[in-house]
DNA sequence: GCGCTAATGATATAGTTTCTCATTGCCAAC
DNA sequence: GTTGGCAATGAGAAACTATATCATTAGCGC
């Protein structure tokens, strides 16, 4: 299956940019420190492989591929959107507020809460987001160690 | 303790403007609909009662407020940060997409686990966001039955 | 290949928040 | 109660993320 095929089957035209975005949110995938991209580094990334995409055809693509449901958006403290491949396994994340290094985790027992207390309220959880805000600067950051 | 004492005491000048907008966090806390307040909403309350604030001041007074502790700023996904007065009293948020309602919640056992899961990484939670995005359309919102 | 239509690039525009800087106003000391 | 110094303010410009416009380009079914 190639990302042409791939595109197509979510009925999006393989077109040039589509195709190059999809490839570097896969790449990216495969390492942690690069997982979590904004519009900006999207642009960046292409324009560094000599890809000549507007900034607008960036953001566009971006808002299909998260309405195709390959890639995730979420929205830290930052100010600005961060995109990432949505491998189907959902998560959440830790973010330091020092180095910006983001780790993922997953808790059964809080999911399962947040659908009760939901409930509890009345409503159904169409969507949720839990965001941890550590300090790498007050204890041991492993991200500070490692890079 | 007048607003004015309340404002030195945190080391702030007790100006016009921040003794007016401590005011109206003070007045919008009563009411559940009115608790979260983007600085758009703070800046036309105060041109309502004819207070001659430019939106710039607003911007200033918020983010030290939200430095000296009385006020909180929360991000959801609408794109513009909200701002509630901070009672003491922790809680998180459901967030109805389609109405735009804001609910508050705490849960005792997400604390805790919030906290495990950050020590399991090597960090201390220093702040945390949690909001629960609902759809009113699906479900018997109790807002658009309150309205 | 052809042609229709969707997609794109460049630019302008929207919307939120911050910066600049001359003027104003708070308040401690007289 | 005045005064003077310095922080705070108002008005407007600017920064920044994201979206809209529109003529041009490029997929892709035929």
């Amino acid at each position: 299956m190639t990302q042409s095929d791939n595109l197509k089957s979510m009925g999006l035209k393989a077109t040039g940019p589509r195709i190059k975005i999809l490839e570097l949110f896969e790449k990216a995938q495969e390492n942690e420190d690069t997982r979590h991209l904004t519009a900006e580094d999207v642009y960046r990334l292409l324009l560094a492989e000599n890809m000549d995409v507007g900034l607008a055809t960036v953001y566009r693509v971006l808002t299909q591929f998260e309405q195709a449901g390959l890639i995730k958006r979420h929205f830290f403290e930052s100010g600005k959107a961060v995109f990432e491949l949505d491998g189907g396994h959902h998560h959440d994340h830790l973010v330091c507020l020092q180095c910006g290094h983001v780790e993922e985790f997953f808790d059964e027992e809080i999911e399962k809460r947040q659908a009760r207390i939901a409930k509890q309220h009345g409503f159904v959880v169409r969507d949720h987001a839990l965001m941890l805000y550590v300090d790498c600067q007050k204890t041991d950051c492993p991200h500070r160690q490692r890079s």
